[in-house]
DNA sequence: CGTTCCCTTGACACCGATCAACTCTGGTGG
DNA sequence: CCACCAGAGTTGATCGGTGTCAAGGGAACG
C-alpha cells in the first residue's frame, strides 16, 4: 500500500467495503480525527452499488436523495449545452464525496456519469445532516472537502481561460496526479487514467483532435507518456513548472504532517 | 424599493446598517427563516468598513479572520497567473457573503479586490460558526447559498470553456441581472454595471479589445445597452436565448414562492 | 473476420490575440 | 477658463492557435 495513504487507510481491514479507506485517506489527508470518527465514516459506506461506465449517477433534473462516496472508479460532473456538446466541470475520483447536502437544493442543475465502471456508497441524506451534530471534526472535515472542491473549481476556471492547450492539459495532469497521490492511486509517478482523449477534451473545452496533436507534443517534449490509460509523468517537477500549477489551492497542509 | 425585496427588506429600518438589508433579501430569496433569525443576521453587520476601489480586500496568501458580507459596492475573486495576467473567477454583489468558513483553510489561494468603492461587513469567525447550532434554519441558508455559488462556479466553467465571445459576455450579463434583480438592484431591465471593458475581459478569458468589439455587436443586434456604467438589457428573453442562459441554475425555486 | 471505438493525420477556415495608434472623457492644476 | 493628463474606449492590420471536416489506421471484441 502507498506511503501516500495515512494511517487509517493501513488500519485492519474489519469488514471495510473495498475502497472505504480510500474516503477516509482523503478526508484524513486534509483534517484530523479520531480513529472512531474514522469508524463512523465506514459505516457510511455500507449501501454499495456498482454503476456501468457511461452510465448516469444522476441526471440533470433529478432530485437526489442521498450523497455519493466514490469508492472505485471514475466519475465526471459534466453540463451539456443546447448545441449538444457536453462539458465536464469535475473528475469525482476514488475518496471523493459528491452532493452533500444535495437535497438542500431540489434539483440537479448537472449530471454525472460514471466514466469507468464505478462502485459508489449511496448515504442517505438524513444521515448526512446528523452527522456534525454527533461528530464535529467529521463536520469539519467535510467542509474543508467542500471548499477544496471550490478551489479546484476556480483553478478549472483560471485553466480554461487563460492557458494554451498544452498547459491545459499539462495542468489537468498535475492536479490530478496530485488527487490520485492522496488516496494513494499513484506510484512511482504513474498512473491509471481511463480518459479518451474526447473526455479530456471535453474538460478543457477543446475538440478531440486538437487534444491528440497537443499530446503528441507533450510526449515529444519527454514531459508525459501516455499510453493505453496509463500516464507517467516523467518528471513532476518540470511538467509543473510548465503548466503553472501550483498545489497550494489543494491546501494539502494537513498532508505534509502526516 | 423593488418589488423583487422580499419582505423582510421592506421591513422598518431599526437602525440597520445601510445595505444589511440586501444580505437578508439574498438569503431570504433561496431559504425561509424567522423575523428573529432575520434580527441576528443584522446583527452580524454591525463592524461596516469602506474599502476603496481597486483595494485588495484580502490578498491571496493571507489567513482570513473574518469573512466578510457584501453591503455596497462590488468586489471581485481573482488569481494572478504567472504571466502577470488576472483572471476573475466571482463577482461579489452587495449582499453576497463570502469566505464564510474561511479558517478552516489556514491560506487564502485567490485574492478578492473592490471593483467600486464598496461597504463591508466583517463577521469574526467563532460568531459564524456558532450560528447553526441556535438557528439551524440560517445555517441551512447559508449551505444553500454556499451551494449556489458553486453553481455559479460550473456556470463559469462551461461559459469560458464553450461559448463564442459574444454568448459569454451575453451570459454573463444575464447571470448578473439575475443576481441582481434578487437584491433589488435592477429596475426596468437597467442596472449600473460598474465595470471597465477591461474587467469583463478579465472575468470571461477574453482581451479588452474583443470585448469591445463584442459589446458594439451587441449594441448593433439591439440585444443591450451599455454606456457610461449603466446597462440596459433590451429583452431578457431574446438576450438570454441568444446566451443559453437558464435560469434554474441559480435555484431560485423559493424566489417564486415569495 | 467484420465491427466498433478510439486514435491519428492533413488541409483549410476562422475566431480572437496582438500591436499600435487614435479618440474621448473627466479631473486637475495653472 | 484653458491646458494638460490619465484612464477608458475605439479602430485597423496582421498573426497564430484552435476548430472543422474528412479520411485512414489500429486494437479490442464479438
Amino acid at each position: 500500500m502507498s506511503t501516500n495513504l495515512n494511517r487509517f487507510a493501513s488500519a485492519p481491514a474489519t469488514a471495510r467495503p473495498t475502497g472505504c479507506d480510500r474516503f477516509i485517506a482523503k478526508l484524513g489527508a486534509a483534517s484530523k480525527f479520531s480513529e472512531s470518527d474514522a469508524q463512523v465514516l465506514v459505516d457510511l459506506c455500507r449501501d454499495v452499488r456498482t454503476i456501468p461506465a457511461r452510465h448516469d449517477l444522476i441526471s440533470e433534473g433529478d432530485s437526489p436523495h442521498h450523497l455519493h462516496i466514490v469508492l472505485e472508479g471514475w466519475a465526471a460532473r459534466y453540463k451539456t449545452l443546447e448545441d449538444g456538446s457536453r462539458q465536464i466541470t469535475a473528475f469525482l475520483l476514488p475518496g471523493d464525496i459528491s452532493d452533500l447536502h444535495g437535497t438542500i437544493l431540489s434539483r440537479m442543475d448537472h449530471g454525472i456519469v460514471a466514466i469507468t465502471r464505478a462502485r459508489i456508497a449511496h448515504v442517505p441524506h438524513q444521515v448526512m445532516e446528523d452527522l456534525p451534530l454527533h461528530r464535529p471534526e467529521l463536520g469539519r472535515a467535510l467542509w474543508r472537502a467542500t471548499l477544496i472542491d471550490e478551489a479546484v473549481l476556480r483553478s478549472w476556471i483560471v485553466n480554461v481561460a487563460r492557458r494554451s492547450a498544452d498547459k491545459r492539459i499539462a495542468h489537468l495532469f498535475c492536479e490530478l496526479h496530485a488527487r490520485l497521490s492522496v488516496v494513494g492511486l499513484v506510484q512511482d509517478e504513474r498512473f491509471d487514467l481511463p480518459l479518451t482523449q474526447e473526455v479530456v477534451a471535453d474538460a478543457l473545452g477543446l475538440t478531440p483532435v486538437h487534444i491528440n496533436r497537443m499530446l503528441q507534443k507533450l510526449r515529444e517534449e519527454g514531459l508525459i507518456t501516455f499510453t493505453s490509460g496509463r500516464l507517467t509523468i516523467e518528471e513532476f517537477g518540470r511538467l509543473s513548472k510548465f503548466a503553472g500549477f501550483d498545489l497550494n489551492y489543494l491546501h494539502p497542509q494537513q498532508l505534509r504532517q502526516v
